[in-house]
DNA sequence: ATTGCCAGTGAACTTAGGTTTACGTATTTT
DNA sequence: AAAATACGTAAACCTAAGTTCACTGGCAAT
């Protein structure tokens, strides 16, 4: 606790600089960013944020961040933990990358905004997000976006033998049987809401 | 519809990159990435897709990504629009960085987990996440993680004339009065919840 | 006091990154 | 058919990135 120099202010310094350019600083802008006069200090600086997993050299020298540079938020315990005192504050806490952590396959997901109430009941609200991943098929259970009969619609995906029945959570609305055709859109892998 | 040559399937591949490395490629990973044996074509290329706001260039010349490629989620409509038609698809789509869609002040936020169902009326779940931002006050209304009397929790923060009142969405549990202390931790500012 | 390590300076060097100029072809455009 | 445009190759050039080596002052540890 005496030892670190700075190396927190410099992580979080590259941090902002990632968060703000999307990109890491070069050799030039680090001799600024960290108040070196030498292009050797930085780069005996890397190494030792290498060996902290703060980021990586490849083959080739170039510098890669690691995910607690990537990362924009820090994932702490539960509610029930609350926040760590001041003095724990800057320990050992994992950043996540919120794109990482919601999003499996990146090329074949959607974010559409949840319009109508029909699945108040399993917590996804009018004016929510939802994270939509393209795929062929749903497992009974699992909350959909499909097309019944030509309208696209927020449910869940009920296999009862060979028919398949879309069900809202929400009592005030009754069970959908598709008459002629549907389409499934994609499955909902996660619930967003901003306040 | 002819004359993108294969841009869309370059931005493509450079969003992969950039989300497989955290870094944009350079000339040399460029040339095998797009098939060129000419630096001045990727170089062209470059100024092309500048044009076409995917990235920009820095005085210096560096090169850093656009929100286009930064993003993971293609945004779409509301659920009732459903999804585009393949012929559509491609089309100008919108791509959403979470972190930037969620987050505001990196620097202050935090992600916990919800423990308990003393918020379920609100459509916090257990096993949610939140994401909450430390600051010193909350209005009435706000969803806070705050600790009463020595024990966090997640509750409806209220001001009933100079006294705070911690209000659960759950008919089962009684609102909150502190005794002897209260500390703020936090406003939510987001809900997550992955399936 | 001496040893050793740590953090930094300074300079030399190799390899990429980024730019410019010139030229070669197809494909439109007129 | 001629001209213009789009897209690419090729080579030369300068700057920055990344590495290495040699050296210095401070601090901790015996």
């Amino acid at each position: 606790m005496a030892r670190t120099m700075d190396i927190d202010k410099k992580i979080n310094d590259l941090r902002d600089f990632y968060r703000e350019y999307g990109r890491m600083p070069g050799y030039a802008e680090m001799l600024d960013l960290f108040e070196y006069r030498s292009k050797n200090a930085v780069y005996k600086l890397l190494n030792k944020l290498q060996e902290l997993d703060i980021l990586y050299k490849e083959e080739n020298g170039k510098i890669v961040p690691g995910a607690k540079l990537t990362g924009s938020v820090r994932m702490l315990g539960s509610v029930k933990a609350g926040f760590p005192s001041p003095a724990e504050e800057e320990a050992e806490v994992t950043m996540v990358n919120l794109d990482e952590f919601l999003v499996d396959h990146p090329d074949s997901t959607f974010m559409l905004k949840v319009s109508g109430d029909s699945m108040v009941d399993a917590g996804i609200y009018e004016g929510d997000h939802v994270l939509v991943e393209r795929q062929e098929n749903a497992r009974s259970g699992d909350v959909v976006v499909g097309q019944v009969d030509g309208e696209w619609t927020l449910k869940y995906f009920r296999r009862k033998g060979r028919k398949i029945i879309l069900e809202p959570a929400n009592e005030r609305y009754a069970p959908l049987a598709p008459l002629h055709e549907f389409n499934l859109g994609g499955v909902v892998k996660a619930v967003i809401r901003k306040y």
